[in-house]
DNA sequence: TGGCCGTGACTTTTT
DNA sequence: GTCACGGCCA
């Protein structure tokens, strides 16, 4: 190690601040420094080091484990964790604490959404104005900084916040009667919890004494106060993060974080670790040379000694098919030379650039892996099975339980489940219990009330099952639900490939439920001292609880498996914290990278330009750039500009290759900005966008909602409007490109 | 009630 | 290209 390593995992007591640059050797930095605590007599369960990926948990505990020596197998009580694993564990704990029940649900962004619609419905808002998508957006800004309804309720002055504040209290309403919660949830409760409930707050600082984070710069706030709360009794917070890897800001990720750390935490001890043991120099030299664009960034260094090696190579191909053959073709060439295939990843700002890639990847017979973790648990099949095991989970979930009250149809269509619900509304009740007391529903044929009767009472055969099992039935469990509700035979019977394919996902589902470990803390069963407690056996219905979290948890990034032999492709903000000896990122064209929803403003800009810096700086010995000179875009083709980015690259440091058979692409520039060639069905010119919104013209933009111009300027060929938005702030804007429309009546 | 078909709206990144 | 929804008919 390095003297600036080695002062890092040698720290003990204090705040302690490491900025790692990309491949300065963090993890390391981290697993070492735990293991220092452990060999240095810190009881294990005293220490908690939380990630954001369940793999680079997974990982994290795997290279501390190697580090330690034999004599000091037992590390009982140690937590490495998500925060969100983490969250929802002390919630669980302490339920009673929180209004919840253990078995609560966790949504996710399909959830969300249908609970959303209903509260937009029940909030009487009209759903064509306000789009649950929007509505959850401000919502989820809110929680990340911790508003909840009420605080937010209080703040609402004008017409646009208090919508979004009846929107938010309606949802809200639906989620506590589902006994559910959402991801920001997590954080947003945990945090309260701590703040308010001194009890907890004292029982968590007593136990966990060291703290450590691992890519700081991506906390929000919810997150810096947790992880404050706990630390605040002896200031041993040793976090690790980058400033210049912070790519999640749009997600509520507050680089002030760590680049006010030492001003939270007075006598912190800073590290910078600015030698890359990664790259070779060209790649350094580039991504170097493109990150100093950024204005708001901590000036640092980075340097390598592992020579210069190759130079970054930039293709500029023709068209999309073009760009994804000569991908393949340079992996067929570095696995000619030797490397191989899992040292290897294709990079892209968007998922939809994926197909491509995976067409020209399969013809080429190259094998490859696409790192999308949640798409499996997405699929319709797997949708509906997880429906019925979370509605046994919790049975007042009724989200999940309209989800499959009818799927495979059983004559409880429509009509009936209205009926039910009416029911359930008048009563109080939720939909499983409204099921129940079908006779007495008002309306309800006699076919209708015996098809719910034979449902209910497979629901609750499963759910005295459930009550009434232990851990290792949970695979056999999950297959009993699977056969019985009749999902298995109804994609059999549809008899096509479809429909076995399906199967084969539901088969896969129970392999999943087989090969799930519970967690080793939630075995322990409570959060004091290590020893004296014996693990008593799991029961069924908390082994169900903990594999439905894991699978609510599970990020793209966690199905990066580098062990199999292919190729992974993923998406730019997947890639971080991994690395490959060749790294071809695709698509370096304006609207892409930087993607066009970033045109906006200064910060966004700055963030897109960190990402491409993070992609870039996963390289180790051959980074392939690409453009393509046209695109095909929702079926249409389409002329591309060039990313700006590429001009921020040091040419000494690059090798170009021009592909694209004209060497126009500078030419055609000019057209490209030309408005009515981007916008052809708009027309106009310039001057009609700036006429149709004046100053005090109010807006709608698909993104912030409800604004009001204030100003417009001409800025070249375009023209730039402040828009004053609602809840959200004033942003710049391109009218052109803004897709802004005007909001009648103003 | 259930399944089929057409239309239209929308496409960033994700715990 | 993709998904979600509404309308229509058996």
């Amino acid at each position: 190690m390095t003297p600036p390593q080695q002062a890092a995992a040698s720290h003990l007591d204090g705040p302690a601040l490491i900025l790692a640059g990309p491949g300065s050797g963090k993890t390391r930095v981290i697993t070492r420094r735990v293991a220092w605590l452990l060999v240095n007599g810190i009881p294990s369960w005293q220490v908690l080091a939380l990630t954001f990926t369940n793999k680079a948990a997974g990982e994290m505990r795997e290279r501390i484990d190697a580090l330690l020596p034999d004599s000091m197998s037992n590390r009982r009580g140690l937590v490495v964790s998500t925060f969100h694993a983490f969250c929802a564990r002390q919630l669980r704990t302490h339920a009673e604490h929180v209004g919840l029940e253990p078995g609560f649900s966790i949504y996710d962004t399909a959830d969300q959404r249908s609970a959303m619609k209903e509260a937009l419905n029940l909030a009487n808002l009209d759903s064509g104005n306000w789009t649950p998508a929007s509505m959850l957006s401000a919502v989820s800004n809110a929680k990340n900084e911790l508003k909840n309804a009420e605080l937010f309720e209080q703040e609402a002055s004008d017409f646009y916040t208090r919508s979004v504040a009846r929107a938010f209290r309606a949802y809200e309403g639906i989620l506590q009667r589902n006994n559910a919660v959402d991801f920001d949830d997590l954080l947003l409760r945990t945090a309260n919890l701590l703040r308010t409930n001194p009890e907890v707050r004292s029982q968590l600082q007593d136990r966990f004494r060291y703290v450590l984070i691992d890519e700081y710069q991506d906390t929000n706030h919810a997150q810096f106060v947790i992880a404050d709360a706990i630390a605040s009794a002896h200031g041993n917070l040793f976090v690790v993060g980058d400033p210049d890897q912070s790519i999640y800001g749009w997600r509520g990720a507050d680089v002030g974080n760590i680049l006010e750390f030492e001003e939270k935490y007075p006598g912190t001890l800073i590290i910078p670790l600015g030698r890359n043991f990664r790259s070779t120099g060209h790649i350094v030299a580039a991504a170097s040379g493109l990150i100093q664009n950024n204005r708001r960034r901590k000036h640092k260094d980075l340097h390598t000694e592992l020579g210069d090696g190759e130079p970054v190579r930039l293709c500029y191909c023709q068209d999309e098919r073009h760009e994804a053959e000569q991908v393949a073709e340079a992996v067929r060439a570095a696995a000619a030379r030797g490397v191989e295939y899992r040292e290897m990843a294709v990079l892209y700002r968007v998922n939809a650039l994926s197909r491509v890639l995976e067409d020209s990847l399969r013809g080429a017979g190259i094998p490859y892996v696409i790192a999308r973790g949640t798409a499996f648990f997405a699929r319709k099949e797997i949708k509906d099975a997880l429906g019925y095991l979370r509605a046994l989970s919790n049975p007042v979930d009724d989200v999940a339980l309209s989800r499959i009250v009818n799927v495979p149809a059983r004559q409880i269509g429509s009509r009936t489940l209205k009926a039910v619900e009416r029911h359930a509304l008048h009563r109080n009740l939720s939909l499983g219990a409204a099921l129940e007391e079908a006779g007495e529903v008002e309306g309800l044929g006699a076919r209708a009330v015996k098809s719910v009767g034979a449902f209910v009472g497979s629901f609750q055969r499963w759910r005295s099952i459930l009550l009434n099992g232990h851990l290792a039935q949970l695979p056999g469990f999950v297959a009993q639900v699977i056969t019985e509700s009749g999902l298995e035979a109804m994609h059999l019977g549809s008899g096509d490939e479809d429909g076995l394919d399906r199967v084969a996902n539901l088969n896969e589902l129970v392999s999943a439920a087989a090969e799930f470990e519970m967690p080793a803390e939630e075995r322990e069963g409570g959060d004091a001292d290590g020893d004296s407690m014996e693990a008593a056996v799991p029961s069924l219905e908390e082994a169900l609880r903990a594999f439905l979290e894991s699978i609510a948890l599970v990020s793209d990034q966690d199905a990066v498996d580098q062990s199999q032999g292919a190729v992974t492709l993923m998406t730019l903000h997947a890639a971080k914290g991994l690395e490959f000896e060749l790294v071809s990122m695709v698509g370096l064209e304006e609207g892409l990278l930087p993607h066009a929803r970033s045109h906006e403003g200064e910060h966004e800009l700055e963030e897109e330009r960190r990402l491409c810096y993070v992609g870039m700086t996963r390289s180790k010995s051959a980074l392939h750039l690409s453009l393509a000179a046209s695109r095909t875009i929702r079926g249409q083709r389409t002329r591309t500009v060039p990313s700006s980015f590429l001009g921020e690259l040091p040419e000494e440091h690059l090798e170009v290759e021009r592909l694209d058979g004209s060497g126009e692409f500078e030419d055609d520039y000019s057209i490209e900005y030309d408005p009515e060639f981007a916008e052809p069905s708009r027309g106009g010119g310039s001057g009609g966008f700036a006429s149709r919104f004046p100053a005090g013209t109010v807006v709608r933009h698909p993104q912030f909602g409800i604004g009001t111009v204030q100003s417009i300027s001409p800025r070249g060929t375009v023209s730039s409007a402040r828009v004053s938005f609602h809840g959200i702030g004033t942003k710049t804007l391109i009218l052109e490109y803004a897709r802004l429309e005007r909001v009648h009546g103003s």
